[in-house]
DNA sequence: TGACATAAACTACAAATGTAGTTTGTGGTC
DNA sequence: GACCACAAACTACATTTGTAGTTTATGTCA
C-alpha cells in the first residue's frame, strides 16, 4: 500500500496519452523517437508530435534536457503512478466503487489465460499473506 | 468469453462519459435528472447537460423516446461493454498486454480488502473449473 | 384567458485539441 | 564560403469540448 498519493496533474488528452506510453517505454526519447513510434500506429507528421510533446510537457507530464543540438524528453509522473489512478478512477466511476465489477469486465472482455490467471491468484495470496 | 465484440463509436469526451455513467445508474433519465445527479459532484447549467446528451446522442451512445413533453434519455452501448473495451485498452497501452500489472495497480494504489481479495480469488476459482 | 413554468431548440463563444506549415539557427559537407 | 539537413521556435487553423444564454412552444394553474 502507501503509495505518493497524488497530483493534480492538469488531466491528458487522448493524444497526449499516446505520448506518454511511448516515451515510458522508451525511458528517454526526442520528438524523432516519438514519430518514429507513434507512425507504427498511424500517420503523424513530425511537428504534430513536437507540438503535443511541448503540451505535455506544460501540463506537468514530461520534462527535458537539452542533448547538442536537439531535446530528450523523459517521464515526471511514472506509468504505475498514472496507471493506479486511472484504474482506481474506474472502480469508482464505473464499478460503484466495487473492483469485482473490474475484474469481472476483464474476464468477460479479454480473458485470462490460464497462466495469467494463476499468477493473479498467487498475487492475491501473497498479498494476503502479508 | 464471446463478447459483442463490437462497436466502433467515437469516443467520448470526458464530460461525456461522466453523462453515461449517470444513465447507467438511472437508467432511463431526462435532462434534469442527469443534472440534478451531475450537481452532486459539480455545478452544471441545465443546458450544459442538454448539450452534452445531445452530442453523447449524436456519437451513438445515447437514444431517447419523447415521453409526454420531455425527452427519456437511455444508453444504447451497456456499461458493462464500455467497461470491457476500456480495461482492455489499459491491459493493451498501459500493461504492454500484460494483465497481472492491472491488477498490480489496483492492489498497489487502491488496495483490495480481504473480502474483496477473496471474492476475486473465488471469481478466478470459478472460472478456472468451468 | 392570461401569467407561469418548463422543456426543447437554437445560438454563442472561449478554450482545448489535433494537426501541421513556415521560419530561424546551426552544425556539417563540398 | 555556399548549401543542406535537421532541430527548435513560431504561427495557423479547423474541430471538438465545456459551458451556457436566448427563443419558442406548450401544458398548467389561478
Amino acid at each position: 500500500m502507501s503509495k505518493p498519493i497524488i497530483k493534480n496533474k492538469t488531466p491528458l488528452s487522448r493524444a497526449q496519452l499516446e505520448v506518454m506510453e511511448v516515451i515510458w517505454d522508451l525511458g528517454e526519447a526526442g520528438v524523432a523517437d516519438v514519430t518514429t513510434a507513434l507512425n507504427k500506429q498511424r500517420p503523424i507528421a513530425r511537428n504534430t508530435v513536437r507540438t503535443l510533446m511541448q503540451r505535455t510537457e506544460e501540463k506537468g507530464w514530461l520534462k527535458h534536457r537539452v542533448e547538442g543540438r536537439s531535446f530528450l524528453y523523459s517521464a515526471i509522473v511514472p506509468r504505475e503512478e498514472s496507471l493506479g489512478h486511472r484504474v482506481m478512477d474506474m472502480v469508482d466511476k464505473a464499478c460503484g466503487g466495487n473492483p469485482e465489477k473490474l475484474m469481472m469486465a476483464l474476464m468477460d472482455y479479454r480473458g485470462l489465460t490460464e497462466d495469467e490467471s494463476t499468477r493473479i491468484r498467487k498475487m492475491l495470496d501473497d498479498a494476503k499473506k502479508k
